[in-house]
RNA sequence: GCGGGUAUGGCGGAACUGGCAGACGCACAAGAUUUAGGUUCUUGCGGAGUACUCCGUGCAGGUUCAAGUCCUGUUACCCGCACCA
């Protein structure tokens, strides 16, 4: 009898739908586990055999979590807002919600053919308007305090998109999602203050279990660095304030750099003789991208500010002030003091203005190059410095200023606010409006969700305004505070607003009150396993954690992290080895491989392709071997005796499986948790039968891998009620892991001369007199004097020897 | 340039705290059953030369009785950041 995957799995989909055995209960009598995927975006090309991976390696977690006899909740949703709809929408001239309603419907069929537990009644979509209600509410509490401001800034303009970007999503200069040329202009944008949370977004890595390489990432985006503020008087009296990391070189600080943008040369306008030329520097500085100013970066451009010069606190000499875009506006104070001798950049610059380079740290050749080396410096031509290590000077001069009032500790970050503005259509409408009177009021949170008007045409505007600034009648409103006229935000929120807090509303999606209620909060918080790419690690998942402390601080949600542990899956490529996509032609859709080897196949070989956390190729090839195993498993009915136990001659295969593949499991290694199970009917089909309670232990080992044929054998079988319904996660006894004797090597100096069985009890002493009586071992030891015996333990015996 | 990662047969990949390199699978080859085979089963399968041996985990050194694994240097590729003071 063949296997029938088109009439197996239909049936238990069917089964698995109709009793809703995936839908989690809220009932938190059972200890619960909450895993969580990246809900997809629904584009409209449907899914690649890329998506389902992570979707296969949580159902496989979420499936064994189920059959130890925990709660779990795994659900999904859709990500909906976005450019890509809208921009069909556009071209096709079909309403964006259409789009996305006909997108979903296609993503949800293909992924339900493939079997995955999600609990699909508690389905989220970040476009509806009762979903995007509590996203709008969260910006309001945003707003109400003080973490969204509006600000006129420097933003990166996608040429094509037509929208303002976040600096996360601007790659090499040019437009993440549609590769065009991102310039700069000044807008007025909503922003998200996430730098007040970048103390505790690096300081709360240490609560959760991510992987290092994220943690990583994270901590070098916020970019934490100590130092100190450092206040120089100027000629004009004003006072130029720096910030510093190497406070220690402050004697050796021979000229300043601020940047071209710096408020203080508007200040000295009239006092400055070469104005013409600051002017044009500021001018083409303003004109370059941020990727062209890191283009020219290798020759360092500057003009020295002729009439106004700096103090050096410490020495109290004059030194020249320069313009550079070698210093950015956007960090730290915007203007740096300059210690060519210890510093790669300014070196470069001195060298090229001719400027004096004076060695504070003895170490190196600094006429050669700059001297950067904190470690092992000793202090020089430092005044009250000399002798002091780099490290004891830091301390020793921040003291000092911090006593003359001249300076203070600081810390400074990298990370910068989320400017939270898109002049799109298909978003969050911001819940603002703005009065002439009392200025930007957020609207009544009973009047959420405010939704997104119906509009004739979504084209982004040339003006760069949102398409919403048509629509005078939506946007003519009354101010909530006094009543008077007032105009909506037309601006939208971006595509992370929602994607921001979605694992919190699977806790309760339903409800009508709030976000989630109390007691889902309290019972499903925190997620236990989120599961996503490591493209995020900088943008959603740094986000969410900022959305969600913000929400702990206000007592919404009851922990301090959204995620306990995180993992990463590695992309599928395509079978040149190349990035899936369409216009490389290299697409593997998955319905096709559902049709031709079925689900339970398909999964099977998602798992088992290679190493999860890392990329791999696809291969149509490969596929086979799995489509054999779901087949060998299968037949395995064809050999089926009784037996109610174990048998003695499987006995350590099966518990060595239980073993490895629940491990393997817990540690994401997919790949050697099918290589476990595939060795194990190796062994069974050996032994030439296989007993009904073997064969039930195989099928729920096999299950959270293959859930529908082994639903299906457990079934024609009756090896019990089914699987889902009353099937529990085998045990292993460590001591039956064990086979009565194990194979241990000999060697004489490091080569294999011999391979010996030996009991699994076998004392050193056991294993040497066995070695030793080896016909090989001992033609290697004739004419030999033996210097050195090395046994371990269950694994070898080495005999080191000499000729005599 | 900085940070993170990777390198193992024809291919995907295994290898716990240093201890039999190549588990498991694909592809391939031979045989059996079929003989219509994208069927199934058995066997073989890192390289070089006759059983025996030697060489093999990007490259060059080192530590060790023993190195894919540890150390030093180096190359290539991937990912992230990019003048961060």
């Amino acid at each position: 009898m063949k296997y029938n995957h088109k009439a197996v799995e239909p049936k238990w989909q069917q089964i698995w739908e109709d009793k809703g055995v995936f839908h989690a209960s809220d009932d938190s009598s059972k200890e619960k586990f909450y895993a969580l995927i990246e809900f997809p975006y629904p584009s409209g090309q449907g899914l690649h055999v890329g998506h389902p991976r992570p979707y296969t390696a949580l159902d496989t977690v979420a499936r064994k979590k189920r059959l130890q006899g925990f709660n779990v909740l795994y659900p999904i949703g859709w990500d909906a807002f976005g450019l890509p709809t809208e921009n069909y929408a556009i071209k096709n001239h079909i309403h964006p919600e259409i789009v996305t309603k006909n997108n979903i419907a296609r993503f949800k069929k293909q992924i339900q053919s493939l079997g995955i537990s999600f609990d699909w009644s508690r389905e989220v979509n970040t476009t509806d308007p009762e979903y995007y209600k509590w996203t709008q509410w969260i910006f309001i509490q945003l707003f109400k305090h003080n973490l969204a401001y509006k600000k006129e800034m420097n933003v990166n303009w996608c040429t094509s998109c037509k929208c303002v970007l976040a600096n996360e999503e601007v790659v090499n200069g040019v437009c993440e999602r549609c590769g065009s040329e991102v310039v700069h202009k000044v807008k007025s944008q909503w922003m998200l203050k996430i730098t007040e949370y970048a103390d505790r977004l690096i300081n709360d890595l240490d609560l959760v279990n991510y992987p290092e390489r994220v943690k990583a990432q994270q901590k070098n985006w916020i970019g934490r660095s100590t130092g100190a503020e450092v206040d120089f008087q100027t000629t004009t009296g004003d006072v130029l304030t720096v910030y510093t990391t190497r406070a220690d070189t402050l004697y050796g600080a021979t000229y300043m750099v601020i940047s071209p943008e710096h408020p203080l040369i508007e200040k000295w306008a009239d006092k400055l003789q070469n104005m013409d030329d600051i002017r044009a520097y500021q001018a083409a500085a303003a004109r370059k991208s941020d990727f062209e100013r890191t283009e020219v970066a290798k020759d360092k451009t500057g003009v020295k500010l002729e009439g106004v010069r700096a103090v050096n606190p410490v020495n109290n000499k004059e030194i020249p002030i320069f313009i550079s875009d070698y210093v950015l506006v956007s960090y730290g104070t915007g203007a740096i003091m300059a210690v060519p001798a210890h510093d790669t950049r300014d070196w470069e610059f001195a060298k090229k203005f001719d400027l004096p380079i004076i060695e504070v740290v003895k170490g190196g050749n600094v006429q050669e190059e700059a001297f950067t080396d904190c470690a092992t410096g000793v202090m020089v031509n430092s005044g009250m410095l000399d002798g002091l290590s780099v490290d004891d000077a830091k301390v020793k001069i921040i003291d000092w200023l911090t006593k003359e009032g001249k300076g203070h500790a600081k810390v400074n970050y990298k990370l910068r606010d989320w400017v939270f503005s898109r002049q799109r259509y298909w978003g969050e409408p911001i819940p603002i409006v703005h009065c002439d009177k009392c200025g930007y009021v957020p609207i009544d949170e009973s009047e959420l969700p405010l939704k997104l008007p119906m509009v004739e045409s979504y084209e982004p505007t040339d003006t760069g305004e949102s398409p919403l600034a048509n629509m005078t009648d939506w946007i003519r409103t009354t101010c909530p505070k006094c009543g008077g006229a007032a105009l909506r935000e037309t601006d939208t929120m971006p595509q992370w607003a929602g994607s921001s807090w979605y694992y919190l509303r699977y806790m309760d999606p339903h409800n009508t009150e709030a976000l989630a209620s109390k007691e889902a909060l309290n019972y499903w918080s925190p997620v236990d396993w989120y599961n996503g790419g490591m493209e995020h690690t900088t943008l959603h998942l740094l986000y969410s954690r900022f959305w969600h402390k913000f929400l702990y601080d206000i007592g919404v949600v009851p922990t301090p992290e959204p995620y306990a542990k995180r993992t990463s899956h590695g992309m599928i490529l395509g079978e040149n080895g190349e990035k899936m996509s369409k216009s490389r032609g290299n697409v593997v859709n998955p319905d096709e491989i559902v049709d031709e080897y079925g689900a339970d196949t398909m999964r099977l070989y998602e798992m088992f392709i290679g190493d999860f956390e890392k990329a791999a190729p696809w291969s149509q090839a490969s596929i086979r071997g799995c489509r054999r195993f779901i087949e060998r498993y299968w037949n395995l009915q064809n050999i089926l005796i009784d037996g109610d136990a174990i048998r003695p001659e499987l006995e350590s295969a099966f518990h060595k499986a239980i073993k490895k593949v629940g491990d393997d499991i817990e540690n994401i290694k997919f790949n050697t948790a099918i290589a476990a199970l595939m060795a194990l009917i190796n062994d069974i089909t050996n032994v030439k039968s296989i007993n009904r309670e073997e064969l039930r232990i195989f099928s729920i080992l096999l299950n959270p891998f293959a859930p529908h044929i082994t639903e299906e054998v457990y079934e024609i079988n009756k090896l019990g009620e089914g699987i889902l319904a009353e099937a529990q996660w085998p045990q292993y006894d460590e001591s039956k892991c064990m086979d009565e004797t194990i194979e241990i090597v000999a060697q004489v100096n490091g080569k294999i001369k011999a391979k010996l069985n030996v009991p699994v009890d076998a004392t050193k002493e056991d294993m040497l007199a066995v070695a030793k009586a080896n016909e090989k071992v001992c033609a290697a030891l004739d004419g030999m004097s033996i210097l050195k015996e090395i046994v371990v333990p269950k694994k070898l015996v080495n005999l080191v020897v000499k000729p005599k």
